[in-house]
RNA sequence: CGCGGGGUGGAGCAGCCUGGUAGCUCGUCAGGCUCAUAACCUGAAGGUCGUGGGUUCAAAUCCCACCCCCGCAA
């Protein structure tokens, strides 16, 4: 029997967990620590919930860290102390002091959920799709002090389609990050692994998203309403604003349709009947068929009409 | 006690403030009409108004308690 390769797994988000379950599943590798954010209150009754990260961990019966600040000199020594082999990280939320970098014997790496050097950053994904791209996939690279500036092992590809959502996209790169880890740890363990530095001029960041990133400009062209619309589906969720007697209250969409030639005021309603809401747009128009009003659940346009008439003309935004 | 919205036939909503026979848009079923349509016309079935208590001659509506759902706050 060979030794098992002791490796450390630092995550917090959902994204992460094909990767760690293959890394619990490898008979080569002993996940010998988990590392997660802190529990945080979740959801409405402000309830602690542990991450998925988390309760994969004790589920298998691995032991669990959550510094509150992977800066300090415990947290630093506490990883130390697991003489790892390998530290993987994916989606764990917090920067690593160089201490952490350097306490792996082989290497320190990251997932990214991009093709390096597009989209560094915190929200890689939507920004992928926002932006038109036709692929996008899973970097698998060593972690240096910059945010996802290391040097690059390896890259995993998947193509982006017409019909692809942020979270259809996620759910996919979950299982490409696993894949491309199952890749890239034995080239580790086999001192073969390469290091290709990233070409800064192709570089662009992705910055964290806020809700306000949500926000549809109806003067822009119904093409670039639908990247967002699908970019942003389901978090932070593309939103408009139905004029109300009362407030402008916050409608989310969820999905349309982006249609040809209309000219009208930009966010105006030309059309509403079981086929979605039309609204108006640069050069055209786009169909809103699943949406949400502030308040209510999730429905789509048809039911949603019938409860809320919306007569032709209203200005949405 | 973080803030807020809501629970009314199968779906989505109105009615509640100013108690007095349960309403709208759909769906379903039956029939009719059209070359045709997300069509149109006629008729029908289907509701303990979230639960429990209270006030009242009378409660979907007012008061109290509880349960559940949802939006914001990652």
């Amino acid at each position: 029997m060979v030794e098992q390769m002791r490796v450390i797994f630092m995550g917090t988000g959902e994204i992460g967990v094909p990767a760690l379950t293959w890394l619990l599943d490898s008979p080569e590798w002993e996940v010998v620590a988990v590392v997660s954010q802190p529990d945080k209150p979740v959801g409405r009754k402000q309830e602690l919930r542990a991450s998925a990260i988390k309760q994969l961990a004790i589920e298998r019966g691995v032991p669990v860290l959550q510094p509150v600040k992977m800066r300090a000199p415990e947290a630093v020594a506490e990883i130390v102390a697991w003489h790892a082999e390998v530290i993987v990280v994916m989606a764990y939320g917090q920067i690593l002091p160089k201490a952490v970098l350097a306490a792996a014997r082989l290497a320190c790496l990251n997932l990214h959920a991009s093709l390096l050097p597009r989209w560094r950053g915190a929200a890689p994904i939507q920004a992928a799709i926002e932006a038109g791209d036709r692929a996008s996939g899973v970097t698998v690279m060593y972690m240096a002090e910059g945010l996802d500036t290391g040097d690059i092992l390896l890259m995993r590809e998947t193509p982006i389609t017409d019909t692809d959502t942020g979270g259809s996209l996620h759910d996919r790169l979950a299982g490409v990050a696993a894949a491309a880890l199952a890749e890239a740890l034995p080239l580790v363990a086999a001192g073969r692994a390469p290091r290709i530095p990233q070409d800064e001029a192709l570089s662009n960041y992705a910055p964290k998203l806020s809700r306000e990133n949500g926000l549809i400009d109806w003067k822009a062209t119904p093409a670039q309403i639908d990247l967002r619309i699908r970019a942003m589906n389901p978090w932070p969720a593309a939103h408009t604003f139905l004029p109300t007697p009362a407030a402008p209250r916050q409608l989310k969409i969820f999905a349309g349709l982006p249609q040809g030639n209309v000219s009208a005021s930009p966010g105006e309603v030309l059309r509403a009947d079981g086929q979605g809401l039309l609204v108006a747009a640069q050069g055209g128009a786009v169909l809103l068929t699943d949406i949400q009003l502030e308040g209510k659940r999730r429905m789509n346009a048809g039911e949603f009409l019938r409860g809320h008439p919306i007569v032709p003309g209203t200005i949405l935004g």
